[in-house]
Order: structure tokens, then C-alpha cells, then sequence
DNA sequence: ACTATTTCCTGGATGC
DNA sequence: TGCATCCAGGAAATAG
């Protein structure tokens, strides 16, 4: 499931494979799709455009896209609304893998595999394809002018957090430090196994409540974090089953979780079982002895 | 204004 | 073996 790392080592390849490509036509699936714009808006905005920059907030993919779009020329009042917006000169596609979902850099011969819901053609002759069995990933397209800020999710970047920024986004939240964690609009990136492991490190268990948390472990939780994730980043980042590289190879090497999915096991510090238990729906594993 | 819970969805694992 | 049930989880929607 793509956290931050994953999210960041997909883009890296995105970059590699398809920056500079253009986008020259674009086929989304007639059933229903893990659209957040509408399917007409997505393609009219994509195609024409060249990719000039793929990077990531949070855990979603922005593609920053230029050029006239298909209906840049057109002229007249006659245009739907749908166009207008398409043919704005700066445009980005937003990608969300969701749980399941992923792209593919492919030959356009390779077979279409099974919940590829969207397939952009590029002008280099290979198709970017996302393909999501789940759909609860999400594709969207953001328009902005020139100088406008573009596509911004909220929160802020784990990675470039200071430790003050850290601090202050928790000091005063009532919920268990876990749901806080993973509330995107707080911190972006952090997902339920990034989450685990980092209060593991941290030490801190995770239904304290954010606020009862003393400065010494805050400080300790945004070190936790943000070496979790760099580890994780530097090993392709991590994944249980649902990742398919751009290139089509299966899997990641694994970071080595020390509590996330290891119910009933040894805790690799201290031996005591390690517990899950139940919290905002997601399940969460601690060391009851580690974690306090 | 916040926080907590439910919902969406499919495939793989599990159980009888 | 086959079928039903459960479970995974990001984030929007809904409930409290």
C-alpha cells in the first residue's frame, strides 16, 4: 500500500520514464472509475500536453503539464465549460494510488491488465496506464493560472518539517497520537505502517492522546518519522503486495517492520508479544512494554 | 469546531 | 473442492 516512500521511489521513476513525454491522446474506462474530475475534463486537460515535471505531495503524483490542450484553439463562444478549463496554459495531473493502485510505463502491445481504468498514449509510442483493482485510488486534474500556486493537498511534508513545525501540528490535538499521524491534513504521507513503526521508534503508544505527550517525545517522534521514512525511501520504499513498478517488475524490497504485522510476535527489542488492537478502524501494533 | 465512525471496493486468506 | 465470510486501508462522508 503506497505510503510516502513508495509514493516518492513511483515518482522517481515516473521522472525517469515519462518527463519530457507528451501526452497525445487518452482512453478512460466506460465503467465506473476512481475519477474525482470528471472523465471528459481528465482527458481534454491531458491531451496535447507535454509533462514537464513529475513529483509528489504527500501521497499524491502531480504531473505539471504544458502546452495547448486539445481544445486550446478553439474559438467562439461555443466552447462547454469543460473546454474553457481544459485549455487554461498550466495544468497538472494529480494521481492517488489509493490502496491497489499503480502505473505502468508499457509497450502499447503488452496485454491490458485487468482494472486499468486509465491509458495515456505518448508521443515516444508507449502508454502510461494506471490500473487500480480496488478504486480507491483517484485521478483528478488541478488548473490554475500562471502564477498560482498550483495542486496543494494540505498539511506539510514530513521530510522538510522542522521540529517546531513538527511540534506545534500536535501539541494541542485531544485524539490518540496514531489518528493524528495519519490525518493528512496535519502531516502528508504517513500511512498506517509508517505510522506503527514510527511511534515504535518513538516509543509511544498509539492511543495517547497528541496533547499528553511531553516535548522530549515529540522531538522524538518527528526524529522517529522522518527516519522511517528515509530509510524506507532508500530501500525503493516498502510494500506487502499491491505495488507494480513503472517498469512492470513486481514488488519492492521490504523495510523491515518491527511491529507492523508482527501480532503475537517477539518484539525485536525487548521479546514481549507485540499487540494489536483496533484504533480509528486501522489496525495498530505496539510493544506494550517499548511503548509507553 | 472537533473528533469518531462508516463507507467505498476487490482479491486474497480463512473457515466450514 | 467450493462457497461464504472476513479483512486489508486512504480519505471522503456522515454521525456524534
Amino acid at each position: 500500500m503506497p505510503e510516502l516512500p513508495e509514493v516518492e521511489t513511483i515518482v522517481q521513476g515516473l521522472k525517469k520514464h515519462v518527463a519530457g513525454d507528451a501526452i497525445e491522446s487518452v482512453w478512460i474506462g466506460s465503467k465506473k472509475q476512481p475519477l474525482k474530475s470528471p472523465a471528459a475534463i481528465i482527458a481534454a486537460t491531458l491531451e496535447g500536453r507535454r509533462i514537464v515535471r513529475v513529483h509528489r505531495a504527500g501521497k499524491h503524483i502531480v504531473f505539471d503539464l504544458v502546452g495547448e490542450s486539445r481544445t486550446g484553439g478553439a474559438k467562439g463562444a461555443t466552447r462547454s465549460k469543460a473546454q474553457r478549463s481544459a485549455s487554461s496554459d498550466t495544468a497538472q495531473w494529480i494521481v492517488h494510488l489509493g490502496m491497489t493502485g499503480h502505473m505502468t510505463v508499457s509497450d502499447p502491445a503488452a496485454e491490458i491488465a485487468k482494472h486499468t481504468h486509465l491509458i495515456a498514449k505518448l508521443a515516444s509510442g508507449r502508454e502510461l496506464r494506471f490500473i487500480d483493482p480496488r478504486m480507491f485510488g483517484k485521478l483528478s486534474v488541478h488548473l490554475h493560472a500562471r502564477d498560482a500556486g498550483g495542486f496543494d493537498p494540505g498539511g506539510i511534508e514530513p521530510l522538510e518539517a522542522t521540529e517546531e513545525q513538527f511540534i506545534a501540528l500536535f501539541r494541542r490535538r485531544k485524539t490518540p497520537i496514531k489518528s493524528a499521524l495519519l490525518n493528512q491534513k496535519l502531516l502528508r504521507g504517513v500511512g498506517n505502517i509508517y505510522a506503527d513503526e514510527s511511534l515504535f521508534r518513538a516509543g509511544i503508544r498509539p492511543r495517547r492522546k497528541a496533547a499528553s505527550l511531553t516535548r522530549t517525545q515529540l522531538v522524538k517522534l518527528h526524529r522517529a518519522v522522518q527516519e522511517v521514512l528515509r530509510e524506507a525511501i532508500a530501500l525503493g520504499g516498502s510494500s506487502i503486495s499491491d505495488y507494480v513498478g513503472v517498469d512492470g517488475e513486481e514488488g519492492f524490497f521490504q523495510l523491515r517492520h518491527r511491529v507492523y504485522g508482527r501480532e503475537g510476535e517477539p518484539c525485536l527489542a525487548c521479546q514481549a508479544p507485540i499487540r494489536r488492537i483496533v484504533l480509528a478502524g486501522r489496525s495498530s501494533h505496539y510493544c506494550a512494554k517499548c511503548q509507553k
